[in-house]
DNA sequence: CGGTTTCAGTGAACGGTGTTTACAAGAGTT
DNA sequence: AACTCTTGTAAACACCGTTCACTGAAACCG
């Protein structure tokens, strides 16, 4: 069964440790907070030894990072699970509410990850169940016409690139699409709603809003139901 | 002329030091190289020093992030008053075109003022320029009427709140405003326009966009086209 | 003027950090 | 049993925020 060596177990095992005290570390006291003596205090070794894993903090913190998308990949698709309805625009919100749920949840992650002036962001992991998700969206037939000429000729170039990512990111999961499907204003809106949503997100959790929102979940589901009818979404629910 | 002591002027000119070298520092290498010992060794004094001017490395962060929201919200007061059409569709997009511009040549700062985690934001300096704004546009007639039923009931308590801070902040700079001009629906939009704004510009100013746009402008201007038009401006221009 | 107070700045120290280096000791291999 | 590979250690370096006892000069006051 296990083919690894036991070296290899053990390392392993070390390994998911170290990422679990790091993890740790940064959910208690902030980003500042996850540094190597902490981790390494945790698992009762010590700084240097953290050296046979990671090549420096930096790196340690770029697979924290990874680690966060992979997880709040996992959180969003279980609750893209939990939709039972079948019908692509509740999966989409409740693929957003998720979304919304998971950064308000984990507010040091969600700033490490997304609001860091870093490298252009290892998207592979979380990219993949909104890409997927849009993908579906847009297959979709429940999804109004948007006429491409909606859209700026300046924009088309970039949409045409977005496009075939979408359609890689759908092919992947096995599904065929029609490219007169895929036309460049749906994508362009798609766009947009990703804007809104991680606006509206990134607003709550950092308290940016203009004024202070008591409650700001209906705010979000509002914005919600004004971008599913842009996207061309019937209010069904 | 100047009252001040001899000693209180030095204070003062060594506080400015101070400040310079944190934003120089902050500016060329990331908020973590904002040390107090390397903002001494730029001012050649040792770092207790510092310590006659703040309290601690964390109050000098404070400082900070609120010069940096004086110097926003004068570059986007600057932007503002070079737009000599006096409308105000035009005004309002002076300044989202300022407030893009300013983040993407200020990376650093941006990051520290807007995407962390922190006290929910001495919004008194920088705030003022976007409220005052919004009052403008939402008392102008230019705005067309959005109707208060538009919007969730649930969220009419906040709204209101958040119509007195924008009468306030109108009222300061001496406008009269009536209240039937102020109604909720517009209020309702103003706050949806934050959100695509703020969300767009942290998107690329954090590189999050789901794919790599090659020229995010004219995104950008074709979004605030839509934005206008949502608030309810026509194409005037 | 002389004495005193105020205060910006210093140097040393404490415990914390990332990182490098030389070294020990066990696991795996031959 | 001898050898290598790997995982850990301890010591050291330079840096960090912060505290504390101190100096020296400016400001104030009788």
């Amino acid at each position: 069964m296990t083919e690894a060596t036991r070296r290899e177990r053990l390392r392993a095992e070390t390994e998911r440790e170290i990422r679990q005290a790091a993890r740790a570390l940064l959910v208690e006291s902030g980003r500042d907070a996850v540094t190597l003596r902490a981790i390494a205090r945790k698992l009762g070794i010590t700084a240097p030894a953290l050296y046979r894993y990671y090549d420096s903090h930096d790196a340690l913190l770029r697979q924290l990072c990874d680690d966060i998308c992979a997880d709040m990949a996992a959180a969003l698709y279980a609750d893209l699970a939990a939709d039972t309805s079948g019908q692509v625009g509740c999966q989409v919100r409740a693929v957003c509410h998720a979304f919304r749920r998971w950064a308000l949840a984990h507010p040091q992650e969600f700033a490490l990850v997304f609001a860091s002036p870093r490298d252009p962001l290892g998207a592979d992991q979380f990219g993949s169940v909104f890409l997927q998700l849009a993908g579906r969206l847009i297959a979709s037939n429940l999804v109004a016409n948007h006429a491409d000429d909606d859209v700026p000729e300046i924009l088309h170039e970039d949409l045409v690139r977005f496009q075939q990512v979408l359609m890689d990111a759908v092919s992947v999961h096995g599904v065929v699409v029609e490219d007169s499907v895929l036309n460049l204003g749906k994508i362009y809106h798609v766009v947009q709603s990703w804007v809104r949503l991680y606006g509206h997100v990134a607003l709550e959790v950092f308290g940016r809003f203009p004024f202070a929102v008591s409650n700001p979940e209906p705010m979000f589901d509002s914005m919600l139901d004004q971008m599913l009818t842009d996207i061309g979404f019937a209010e069904d629910a």
